[in-house]
RNA sequence: GCCCCCGUGGCCCAAUCGGCAGAGGCAGAUCCCUUAAAAGGAUUGCGGUACGGGUUCGAAUCCCGUCGGGGGCACCA
């Protein structure tokens, strides 16, 4: 091994552009950067402005807020971050001032489980990790602005974030004027009695405790004693964001059960339709858009009352055209109206199916709700079989005064709209399937289409069976009842919503603590800003206690109610001294990164979360360059698809209640968003199901084989325990950093998915290593550049790559610009290989495109030419029209669609001088002979058609 | 079940408005250099764009259907 090594280095010339030379170069660059602080993007005031104007042409570019894991970086991790530094250097290289960096979402969960295996704080771990990760990123060379790294555990960042939170407790959401207002400007209405408060008692009547409960209907950020998700396993509750489908915690799959906890909420769906109508302002990709659409959910329909006995059940549809075909009507097992309408005893000739064989309907409703109760979501999801019982009322349509049977059943579900449904078989597949099931009729209200063969019929067509809207196709009839129904008083048209406030506690100890304290009556009270932040406490014990998991009647108890010294505080909140208790909750992972765009943007104010004047120039619309709808934000945001709902809308609602609060210019944090794909890597199998390491296993044939046995192939993640992971160290080793960027930009499109192939990295440094020998001497290290006015052919080369560059360069599309480089430097390699050395203009341009790419060996390249300044700031080449135009063009010429022959023309040539000379052709004329073409297309440098 | 995206040489991928299927890389083949090997240099494209229809003078590109892959939602009334 040694002695090969020392055989290979004889051979290799000594300044050859090889990985050990990348290497050096490398570290000297970074080192540059850094004494030089060439990534430094100036504000307009404060600390990190230079006093002097900045240009008005600015460009924000950010990453998404990676969470400092503890495994490291892998190469499928940079690629986003690489591709923001390609288009942050191109547009820092052409004269814009650009502000790209990257920080920390520091809290979390893996730290405060390695704190509670270890007893090592969790800020000791995330503190070491962090480096470790600055150690890899600064290795890549990627161009940040490293006095803007921040982190969401640093306590001036989470100030900040603490303060934000009192921003949304302190204000309310006023619908008549679309948008939050201060909390005192309610209480000043409460006091005036311009709005009337819930019992109509005068404002000044009620205790201060009542006072605080009116508040907390109104608060954005408040108390609910609302059911929510209660993880035993994990000791927290959860977001029902991050729960599964089946009823599972995403995260360890535990089960999850609803139960009642006073949580801090927040009021996102006062935003809902805000949150909607402003996709429409965005620069994002439309299945982000449609993601988001969906969460929220929005849907236009009606709540309609049922007559039952004394009492009235309002049910939500989104079809109050079908409402002469209501046969029943259900409700949740867990709707509060069930008990009330249950009658003593059956009626008459009940339906014996109804019953479940009980005596009596409470008896049968008690049993039902026992078995719901006791499914877990799974259940109902796996088995989708209807079940029900007749609650032994009778509601009445108020359409047409029928009575119709009210049943209890689980397939409706007492979370969406009034938690209570009319049932329409004929329009209605779950209603059809119950209907059937229970013996119920159908009545069509709508005609199905001519053929129709299936069940409840969900399409378009004229009402039937519909007294006044008869013939109505659906839309109208929708209108006219609901305009029926408010008229008399049934009903009214109503919009509904699937997305839910959001759970904003968790039962942690690694998460930002709340600002606010609670007086011996329970009310929380805010802290002033004079006393934030509210900072973390040591504990000895950092686990929530957990518990077994299918224990569903478990009490939570967070790390930080131990921490007793803390809890209790005695503070004069402007009272005099008193003894009041802390919030033992911390914030959920996603409160940091809700608004880090504004922190990078001023990381060191400690007056304010941003200066204004910044975050207008960083953030702010700007309507001339964006349209009227610009809603200001991040120019450029990069990350994964698997944000597209939750930071991201959370990040939205933030931004706009700052916004409507006045403390921020823009009403949306991110103008326009990229999705990057993945790297995704192979894994192999042995014949036990066992990962081997895939670096080791040989092809052959198309098949595959580890130590001489065959193993089996998967494609997907990367990862440790698939023995797949490739990290950006060993191939910065290996290659050199710019090969590592150039190969993986090289890859494919940004946004798509595609799979990491070790052996074709060498591409891409076969490349670099021909553009250096095409610059300097590999024996003596002597530049081979030369003075030489290049050929015209060079010049027209030089340019046609400028173009394409810049335009592949800005539509984020790197792999082609990289194509096009490599095409340049073939023809460098071919005129002027053998020559004395390159022309100094075809060099420098083909460094200078280089740059965004591989900064690294661009700057050697261009200190060796000469430069004392860094190219970081440009200059970027512009192309020269003189070399794009071309003299003559040659057209292919199609007869009946097929090439037959071509011809070359005048590039001025007009369609008439083109069809002439195409028709003129020898080829042509023969094939074409006596006739007369019926047809003849003459696309524009393109090609010639005739058609005979 | 519903919705969205994607299928191009052996592999990763180009092809701007519907206009000659091929820019670039890997692998392969041949040759040059070399005592030899590696590295380097030169030359080299074998697929007609998953499949079946349609529109068009002309389709990888537009439309319909099928198959395959990926993703999102899922008893949301």
């Amino acid at each position: 091994m040694s002695t090969d090594t020392a055989h290979d280095q004889d051979a290799v010339p000594a300044h050859r552009y090889t990985a050990a030379l990348a290497g050096s170069i490398e570290q000297r660059w970074q080192q540059h950067w850094e004494e030089h602080g060439t990534y430094h993007a100036p504000n307009p005031v404060g600390p990190l402005s230079t006093g002097k104007p900045v240009p008005d042409d600015k460009l924000f570019v950010q990453d998404m807020f990676p969470y400092p894991s503890g495994a490291g970086l892998h190469v499928g991790h940079p690629l986003g971050f690489i591709g923001t530094d390609v288009f942050a250097r191109y547009h820092r290289m052409n004269g814009r001032n650009v502000l790209h960096t990257m920080g920390f979402d520091a809290f979390g969960l893996p730290a405060e489980q390695y704190a509670v295996q270890t007893g090592q704080h969790p800020r000791t771990t995330t503190e070491t990790n962090i480096e470790t990760y600055l150690r890899q990123i600064r290795r890549l060379g990627l161009g940040h602005d490293e006095r803007r790294r921040i982190s969401t555990i640093d306590e001036g960042y989470y100030k900040w974030t603490q303060w934000i939170f009192l921003q949304v407790f302190n204000s309310w959401y006023d619908a008549d004027a679309g948008r939050a207002r201060p909390i005192d400007e309610l209480i000043a209405q409460f006091a005036d009695g311009s709005r009337p408060t819930p019992d109509g008692r005068p404002w000044a009547e009620l205790s201060g405790t009542e006072q605080q409960a009116v508040l907390g209907e109104h608060r954005l950020a408040y108390l609910s004693e609302a059911p929510v998700n209660w993880c035993p396993g994990l000791g927290t509750v959860l977001a029902n964001e991050e729960v599964t489908a089946d009823g599972r915690s995403e995260r360890g799959n535990f089960p999850v059960f609803r139960r009642s906890l006073r949580q801090w909420m927040m009021r996102i769906t006062a935003y809902s339709d805000r949150l909607i109508d402003d996709l429409e302002r965005l620069d994002w990709p439309e299945k982000v858009k449609a993601m988001q659409r969906n969460w929220i959910g929005r849907s236009h329909g009606a709540r309609v009352r049922f007559a039952v006995g004394d009492e009235s059940i309002e049910v939500f549809t989104t079809r109050p055209d079908t409402l002469f075909g209501a046969t029943y009507a259900v409700l949740a097992p867990e709707h509060d109206l069930v008990d009330r309408i249950v009658p003593d005893e059956w009626p008459a000739d009940v339906d014996p199916r109804w019953t479940e064989g009980a005596a009596t309907p409470a008896e049968a409703v008690a049993a039902y709700r026992r078995a719901a109760s006791t499914k877990s979501e799974l259940d109902r999801q796996e088995n989708r079989d209807k079940t029900g019982v007749f609650t032994g009322a009778y509601a009445v349509n108020p359409v047409n005064g029928a009575r119709v049977p009210v049943f209890v059943a689980d397939y409706v579900l007492m979370g969406y709209g009034t938690g209570a449904i009319m049932a329409v078989p004929g329009q209605d597949q779950r209603d059809w399937d119950f209907a059937t099931k229970f013996g119920l009729p159908v009545v069509r209200t709508v005609r199905p289409s001519d053929g129709f063969e299936g069940e409840a019929f969900t399409g378009e067509g004229p009402a039937i069976n519909s007294a006044f809207l008869d013939g109505m196709g659906v839309d109208d009839a929708k209108k006219t009842i609901i305009g029926w129904l408010e008229e008399h008083g049934h009903g009214r048209g109503t919009v509904q919503y699937k997305l839910r406030d959001w759970l904003f506690s968790r039962q942690r100890y690694w998460g930002e603590p709340f600002p606010v304290v609670y007086d011996s009556d329970g009310a929380p009270i805010a802290l002033p800003d004079s006393m934030l932040p509210v900072v973390l406490p040591e504990v000895d014990d950092y686990s929530p206690r957990t518990f077994d998991p299918e224990d569903a009647n478990s009490e939570p108890s967070p790390p930080l109610s131990r921490a007793t010294e803390w809890t209790e505080v005695e503070l004069d909140l402007g009272d005099g001294p008193k003894t009041y208790r802390r919030d033992t909750n911390t914030m959920p992972n996603w409160a940091g990164s809700c608004w880090y765009q504004l922190r990078y943007v001023d990381p060191t104010d400690d007056e304010r979360f941003v200066g204004r004047e910044n975050e207008r120039y960083w953030l702010g619309p700007r309507t001339t360059e964006h349209g009227a709808a610009d809603p200001g934000g991040v120019d450029l945001y990069i990350g994964g698809v698997e944000h597209a709902v939750l930071h991201l809308l959370y990040s939205r609602f933030w931004q706009k209640v700052l916004f409507d609060l006045g403390h921020v210019s823009g009403d949306e944090p991110y103008r326009r968003l990229f999705n990057q794909g993945y790297v995704q890597a192979y894994a192999y199998t042995d014949s036990r199901g066992t990962y081997v390491p895939a670096d080791q296993v040989v092809e052959e044939d198309g098949k595959f084989f580890f130590e001489g046995r065959e193993v089996n192939r998967e494609y997907g993640k990367m990862g440790k325990s698939l023995k797949n992971v490739v990290t950006p160290d060993e191939m910065a080793e290996t290659y050199g950093a710019d090969t590592f960027r150039f190969y993986e930009m090289s890859m494919g499109p940004m946004d798509v998915s595609r799979p990491w192939a070790t052996k074709d990295v060498v591409g891409a440094q076969r490349f670099l290593q021909r553009l250096w020998r095409n610059l300097v001497d590999e024996n003596t290290g002597e530049l081979r550049v030369t003075d030489e006015e290049p050929s015209e052919e060079s010049l027209r080369a030089l340019h046609r790559a400028v173009a394409g560059v810049r335009e592949d360069y800005e539509s984020l599309r790197y792999n082609t610009a990289g194509a096009k480089l490599i095409e340049l430097n073939n023809h460098i390699t071919k005129t002027y290989g053998g020559t004395a050395g390159t022309p100094r203009t075809i060099a420098e341009g083909v460094v200078q495109m280089l740059a965004p790419l591989s900064p690294h060996i661009a700057e050697e390249l261009w200190s060796r030419l000469g430069h004392g300044e860094s190219l970081a700031h440009g200059p970027f080449p512009r192309p020269d029209e003189r070399y794009l135009v071309v003299d003559t063009v040659e057209y292919p010429i199609q007869v009946g669609g097929k090439v037959r022959s071509r011809v070359v023309v005048a590039a001025g040539a007009s369609q008439d001088e083109v069809r002439a000379a195409a028709l003129a052709d020898e080829k042509i004329a023969e094939l074409v002979g006596t006739a007369t073409p019926r047809k003849v297309i003459v696309v524009p440098n393109r090609l010639v058609n005739i058609v005979l």
